[in-house]
DNA sequence: CCACTTTCCTAGCGTTTGTTATGGAACGTA
DNA sequence: TACGTTCCATAACAAACGCTAGGAAAGTGG
């Protein structure tokens, strides 16, 4: 019973191989769940574009709910790679500023569904899918908390004025990602929505707003 | 043929009259849809709901679909009273500031669903529904559409900076409100979100930002 | 070549979906 | 009382849902 590695490296020694690519079968799930959402999502449909039949998606992803929070894993990347990016930023405004564009082209993207996976996958929801819900709050809080810290990191170091509230700063950042995908989803075009960033972040807070003249 | 008058005013003047409140159970409908989104809202959750059985509800409602429809517009009021609001604000500053503190009051009340029931239902969907999400898009646009024609108006009337752009402006108000249902979702505190709502106000331009000195 | 393991496909499981035919009961009118 | 109209409740429809038994097929290790 200790034979299910589900991590990589451990590949199946004996038995019959896969007849598909595992990889790109998860990649082609994963955009179908970007374009019509979790619930929306029928087996039929995954298993139409995976290319495999029923039975085949359920020996390899266990089940529908299991396949999708892969494909969600897969959509928001590796959580550290996040970290490791906010940390790199040279400030937290350079942190949003990374993140919202990154947001505003991925969620207008051309040959890639309109908004974000997680926006658009969960928005709706069943109470049978509660947990999912729930799967797919923890990412987006995860985001939030990283961006949160980052934030008061600057202020402890000088680089943003004491009397900044990191909370509204970080729920301001989210929510403009968040609103940005209801946004795209409607057809709001990529200029647009980076116009949209650049006006968020002309609220950010200096430690000169106040006291000396910009431009 | 031409008997089908749905709207008000005409009511049946022969036959059995209806045994339910007609507008209480749409009144729970609304408030179903709000909870669990559009796909997600079975008919048995419905009649559940509003106390009565499910050819009832064809009757006096014609399909889920125009169920929905309805309920959607009575959720977000009438249109022509939205248009009324925003042009009677002194200022696009005052229309954009009770818009967003009301979407931030609605999204975190206690006898109501989190969110916004326009963002939740129709965030993800299937293509059988694509009517029903061009039609939440339009009310949305109607918003947007309003909020820049006041912000335009303003640009006209010497209140706000020649160099202002209404769109990016709009834009953001409109995605700050559908983030903000997001994070209620999530479960975001209504003071959480009205200081999200302050500090994006914050970013609204002023005649006098690069010029004099406020506070 | 022979077990043994694992994947493949066909077919179908039971449940839930949105929707409706049917027949009787309740109303205003005559 | 009798009529035309309208509503209610029972029951059921076909289709789609997520999911899985069963046996044939394709590999590896002995």
């Amino acid at each position: 019973m200790e034979s299910g590695g589900v991590s990589s490296g451990s590949r199946r020694r004996t038995g019959r191989p896969l007849s598909f690519d595992r990889d790109a079968a998860l990649e082609q799930a994963m955009l179908t769940f970007w374009r019509h959402g979790y619930e929306s999502t029928s087996i039929v449909d995954l298993t139409t574009v995976m290319g495999i039949t029923a039975p085949s998606l359920y020996t390899a992803f266990g089940d529908k709910k299991r396949l999708f929070l892969e494909a969600a894993r897969r959509y928001a990347g590796d959580p550290e790679a996040m970290a490791r990016a906010s940390d790199n930023a040279s400030t937290a405004y350079d942190a949003a500023h990374k993140l919202l564009t990154a947001a505003a082209t991925a969620y207008t993207g051309d040959t890639t569904p309109k908004g974000c996976l997680l926006a658009s996958a969960t928005a709706s929801g069943s109470a049978a899918s509660a947990d999912v819900q729930r799967a797919i709050a923890d990412i987006r809080q995860r985001t939030a908390a990283q961006l949160r810290a980052r934030i008061e990191r600057d202020i402890s170091a000088g680089v943003l004025p004491p009397w900044t509230d990191a909370a509204a700063l970080a729920g301001t950042v989210m929510a403009v990602i968040q609103g940005m995908s209801v946004l795209a989803r409607d057809g709001t075009a990529r200029a647009a929505l980076l116009a949209i960033v650049e006006h968020t972040l002309q609220a950010w807070p200096t430690r000169s707003r106040a006291m000396t003249e910009p431009l």
